[in-house]
DNA sequence: CCAAAAGTGTTTTAATTACACCCATGC
DNA sequence: GCATGGGTGTAATTAAAACACTTTTGG
């Protein structure tokens, strides 16, 4: 069918994000608490609406700077999140006041300090995944969780997979680590991120083998104890192959 | 920021579709010719607003019909074409007229008849993937090549990469063959997706040994003259593991 | 018989796995 | 010394690539 453009349903557009990090060996999702009705004071993922004049992206790259301080990754530089579209969410019924249709966006950082929602910490806090996407039960404070309001449990599930199998065929696990860091801390990034041990020894071949994926920074440091280990950064290759093959089963 | 539903900028969401078949050894998308300004004339994707009422994936599925009287693949049904989402795109200048974001959708389907765009076969053609990406110069007909109508260059780009990238990993090529099919059937959709050709004694083992990607379907058939071949239906599998390798260079 | 496509077997090569083992530091 | 994590070597297994060869049809 031909657009009419004089005639059509008209939508609010929202971005919400999927902050991803890694903290204390758990894969970690930013959750902001809801202020006002509907959902007034449960859980749910950051957002905002894009504004008239604004991208996607520039809208989702806003939000993040103004929940985390985070500038969303530019190549030519070597600080800030790596941001990309995650998808779409439109159903009518989303949202019980209006028809709004939300582009959500996926996330990855390094650790962070303490997040910030409008200055107040107690508003906004970094959660385990699973704890975020559980149903029912108790939490670790003994409090009964309530589910993240929206349908943002089936975003951040579906950005949480999207992360899993992005990290087998890209360097995007360096996303989730300091500028310089060890082979160690990124095998700890994989082990968290896909919820398994992987062998230190396969790994560190692996990674130091792949061509492009690590350049050495030069120095060494003992973060862990032990034998001190090299400095890497991330290389300029985005896709590596052979790929990371995460374990089965 | 916190919602505030009474003050947002209105947007209209459209769908826009990639529908990509295989003819002649060729990866093609449908095209629909434009009946009004702007871009009058030019070729461009299917799409159309989203109802008031509709979700996402519907209005991608009612929209698909429209166009090509295929339904969406309903699992427990052997018919249709595999539709899924593919992204969302809402640069504010797209659309010359208004703010329009448009959530494009990917359909794989078989080799289908002749097109219809409300019953007018001129407005509607399949058409090689390479030729509508084409920037200028001539097309096989002779006549100027003319882009792709607002970002669907962009659009049909992205659709042919994800689909590109699926079939090595899930069993999505089957999508492009009819029920029943013969491997060399399947090994020209891979040839004709990813351009390049496939040693057919390494694909048939590959492919038939892969569980639960082929399972035979009894009789064998003679299409490309030689010896018959042996006729399979799409296993249920979605996931192929070990994946199907897309030679480098 | 010949061309054409289907299908099987075999050899070579590369990658993954599962380990044994050594290295360099802090305590 | 000894615990801890970093890093190298090596053999067994598995999958991919290259290609010789046989099978079954149509003309």
């Amino acid at each position: 069918m031909p657009y009419d453009p004089s005639a059509f349903p008209p939508f609010a557009v929202t971005v919400d994000l999927v902050v991803l990090t890694v903290r204390r060996h758990a894969l970690c999702a930013l959750a902001v608490r809801r202020g006002e009705s509907p959902f007034q004071g449960r859980w749910a993922l950051p957002g905002g609406f894009v504004r008239a004049d604004e991208d996607l992206s520039q809208a989702a790259a806003r939000e993040l700077a103004e929940e985390t301080g985070l500038r969303a990754h530019d190549p030519a530089q070597d600080n800030g999140a790596h941001l990309e579209q995650l998808a779409t969410y439109g159903d009518p019924k989303r949202d019980p006041r209006m028809r709004v249709v939300s582009v959500a966006h996926l996330a990855l950082a390094p650790d962070l300090p303490a997040p910030r929602a409008g200055g107040d910490a107690s508003n906004a806090r970094w959660a385990p995944v699973e704890e975020l996407l559980q149903q029912n039960g108790y939490g670790r404070d003994g409090e009964p969780v309530a589910p993240l309001a929206f349908d943002h449990a089936q975003i951040l599930s579906d950005g949480v997979e999207r992360a899993r199998s992005k990290i087998e065929y890209s360097s995007l696990a360096t996303a989730f680590c300091p500028t310089e860091f060890t082979v160690g801390e990124l095998r700890r990034v994989y082990e968290a991120v896909w919820g398994v041990a992987l062998d230190p020894r396969n790994f560190h071949r692996k990674v130091t083998g792949t061509p492009g994926f690590l350049v050495p920074a030069g120095g060494t440091t003992t973060r862990q104890g032990g034998r001190p280990a090299q400095l890497f950064r991330a290389g300029g290759a985005t896709l590596l192959n052979p790929p990371m093959l995460r374990p089965e089963v």
